[in-house]
DNA sequence: CCAATTGATGAACGTTTGTTCAACAATTGG
DNA sequence: CCAATTGTTGAACAAACGTTCATCAATTGG
């Protein structure tokens, strides 16, 4: 191993990471437009000018605020389909944790949901990083529904494909449907049809 | 009858609804947020004075355009499900409907959902005109799985109560599928397995 | 024709918006 | 200790925002 360089310079008085995941609380609370440079500077806690020197302008902040949503939200979420054990157990699980969340944390739904609906038509940035997200939970989707196949849970006749672009789209409409004044009984009706037309 | 009287003083030079039209229009292309007051000035070809005369504020004008939206286009959709013949063919024609929209209008989705995601969770006045309508959704879908019962085309055991809050959101989910760069077959596989799970 | 009333116009207003930048602070290399 | 470099600060900026209002136009009642 070399020697390592310190850069020349002042040294950064905040946690980048933990700065951004501020960032990405408020743009998750309140959408992208909604979203003021104040917002964002009384809740990350930095001025204007470091916001500006470390993440770029807003709209740079946002794409990065959502990028690390998926790495770390999405993807914390979509790892407890891969735990040991019964695949539509955990599935069950993950729509479950889905219906459950709305009233613990003022309805904030989905980052991703909440940007496509926001800002993915007119926007290519936001587009591009969601659609790359959005593939990867039906990724996730495909490989739990492989496994619980291959477990015998799953009939070997079902088309799994189609099954996890199904659950794609089922779990955007409940995070749709949680974001209205929908109760956890009709959320939980609805959880239970989407795991009936699983067998 | 009685003599009409009148109302002194100048006549407006638009038409109410047309203008409220054009103004919904940009409201669902663009969300609430994204519309200046510039955009509907331009888009519905009156002066902010006359808007503020005739609509009161953005925000009024805004709740008066959701509302407008459920009374023609979600109510307009809603009856095709109560055409005579098949009622899950009807059904069935709605959501292919749904899928079929976003490539020719520039994925605007629906205003309804739209507003339930950028507004409904800080605003009580967008959730309070969502609500109604969403429950309208539903129950339109409920009347017509009991008719779908009543001719046999639904087994008796089926809860249509629960097919009804999950077409409503499998509605939803599918409306803001179509936001993002889904392909109209992944959308039609989610459609195919929303109809096995009604049988 | 003359008040009275009401709609139309668009310049102007005060905020708020996102962004910049000169001055300052902290660190490194020599 | 002195340049060189880089992060921090927050006042300041231009532009865009939603909204208002004085002025004008059109209509009714008498």
């Amino acid at each position: 191993m070399g020697i390592i360089k310190l850069p020349m310079g002042r040294n950064y008085e905040f946690n980048r990471e933990e700065t951004l995941n501020k960032a990405m609380q408020v743009f998750w609370q309140k959408g992208y437009k909604a979203t003021s440079m104040k917002d964002l500077i009384d809740e990350m806690g930095i001025q204007p000018g470091s916001i500006y020197n470390s993440f770029g302008d807003k709209h740079s902040l946002f794409l990065e605020a959502i990028k690390y949503y998926g790495d770390v939200v999405t993807s914390n979420a979509l790892k407890s389909l891969e735990k040991e054990g019964s695949p539509l157990e955990n599935l069950h699980k993950f729509f479950v944790e889905i219906i459950s969340r709305p009233s613990e944390k003022k309805c904030r739904g989905c980052l991703i949901v909440n940007s496509v609906v926001e800002l993915a038509p007119h926007d290519s940035g936001t587009a591009d990083i969601v659609n790359i997200i959005m593939e990867k939970i039906e990724g996730s989707f495909y490989n739990c529904l492989q496994k619980a196949q291959a477990m015998g849970e799953i009939e070997n006749n079902k088309d799994i494909k189609a099954l996890s672009r199904y659950l794609a789209s089922s779990t955007h409409g409940l995070l749709v449907t949680g974001k209205s004044n929908a109760s956890q009984e009709e959320m939980q009706d609805v959880v239970n049809v989407i795991f009936e037309s699983l067998k």
